[in-house]
DNA sequence: TAGAAGGATATGT
DNA sequence: ACATATCCTTCTA
């Protein structure tokens, strides 16, 4: 494993793959398997990354499906791939958000301490691929479509550039992949993306690898193994919403309130226990909600006035000591 | 000025 | 029928 500082690649590749999480997702999938899992794939995983460092994938696995994505563009723009910022750094309460473990990079000997530290790190990669995962299901839910890009519509793919781009703040791009659908897009080169969209076709691609990751390994799970593996664990996340019908949006704001970590500047509990949460920035908020619905005119007022009809029902309801932007489940999770 | 409350009506399933 | 979506007026911090 090669020092993580001095691996680097050029910081725009390294931008350019948007944290390299597939590769994380490759090289967890390595481990996982005794057999060499990739040599019967379309979906070539990136294995130079392997050489990169496991730091690498950890710090970047912070920018992954993350809310606050303006970071990863400050890091293109910049000079250094692992300048993370203060606030995120401060922000670290999880230990598998640890930004990096590199046993070299802190002068540890190879040997029991070294082998500990593989398997420390083993773990925390499954972590990592786990929340990827994870996050994948969640955005599908949110948006009503298949985790697999290849299966996406031509409104499927606009759904999931518009999600994207506004997950990460990136420049509207949806236009230059209007009437694609999600296998024409998947067999799209990273070239083809950027003549698309110049300004963001390669942050684009990188997360569509992800995706094409993530899809190829739920296949190659269920397919080569289906008893519980842990895989099917990953994808089995225990959720109210996957009955096919339509979301409502008390579901749509506890699924949000229970991803923190993706939308904790959005939407957080105050009081978990006992169901009140505050909605911290209502634009975003109706935003994402109009995306699940397909409701590209949705705003705060509009939501909120859904809320609203949640009291008479005694599902959602303003808690004891009213606030602003404060409301309270009656029946807390 | 943004948010809260709630009436009236439209819309999609 | 139901769950919003939309639009509205009035009130409040």
């Amino acid at each position: 494993m090669s020092n993580p500082v001095s691996g680097l690649p050029e910081s725009s590749d390294f931008v350019s793959r948007i944290g390299m999480t597939e590769d994380s997702l490759v090289f967890r999938e390595r481990n996982r398997c005794s057999e060499d899992p990739w040599d019967t794939v379309d979906i070539k995983p990136n294995i130079e990354a392997l050489e990169r460092g496991a730091g690498l994938y950890l710090s970047c696995y912070d920018m992954l499906l993350t809310e606050d994505a303006a970071w990863v563009v400050k890091v293109s723009e910049g000079s250094t791939a692992l300048a993370v910022p203060m606030n995120r750094m401060e922000s670290r309460e999880e230990p598998e958000q640890c930004p990096v473990i590199d046993s070299q990079e802190h002068g540890l000997s190879p040997g029991l301490e070294g082998q500990m530290e593989d398997r420390s790190l083993e773990q925390v990669q499954s972590m990592v691929v786990g929340e990827v995962l994870k996050d994948i299901e969640t955005a599908c839910k949110l948006l009503n479509i298949t985790p697999d890009p290849t299966e996406w519509n031509t409104g499927n793919v606009q759904k999931w550039m518009l999600w994207t781009e506004h997950l990460y703040r990136l420049p509207h791009a949806g236009k230059a992949f209007q009437e694609v659908t999600g296998k024409d897009l998947c067999a799209m080169s990273e070239e083809e993306f950027r003549q698309r969209s110049p300004l963001c076709g390669d942050t684009l691609y990188a997360h569509l690898d992800i995706w094409k990751s993530a899809a190829w390994m739920k296949e190659r799970c269920s397919a080569v193994d289906t008893k519980a593996t842990g895989c099917e664990e990953l994808w089995s996340e225990a959720d109210s919403s996957c009955s096919g019908q339509p979301i409502h949006l008390w579901q749509f704001l506890r699924e949000l309130l229970l991803k923190p970590h993706n939308y904790g500047r959005c939407i957080r509990w105050l009081n978990k226990e006992k169901g009140i949460f505050k909605i911290e920035d209502s634009a975003h908020v109706a935003r994402l909600w109009g995306l699940r619905k397909n409701r590209p005119a949705m705003n705060y007022d509009k939501l909120s006035r859904s809320i609203r009809q949640y009291y008479k029902k005694g599902i959602i309801r303003k808690p004891d000591v009213s606030q602003r932007l404060v409301y309270q489940f009656v029946h807390p999770i």
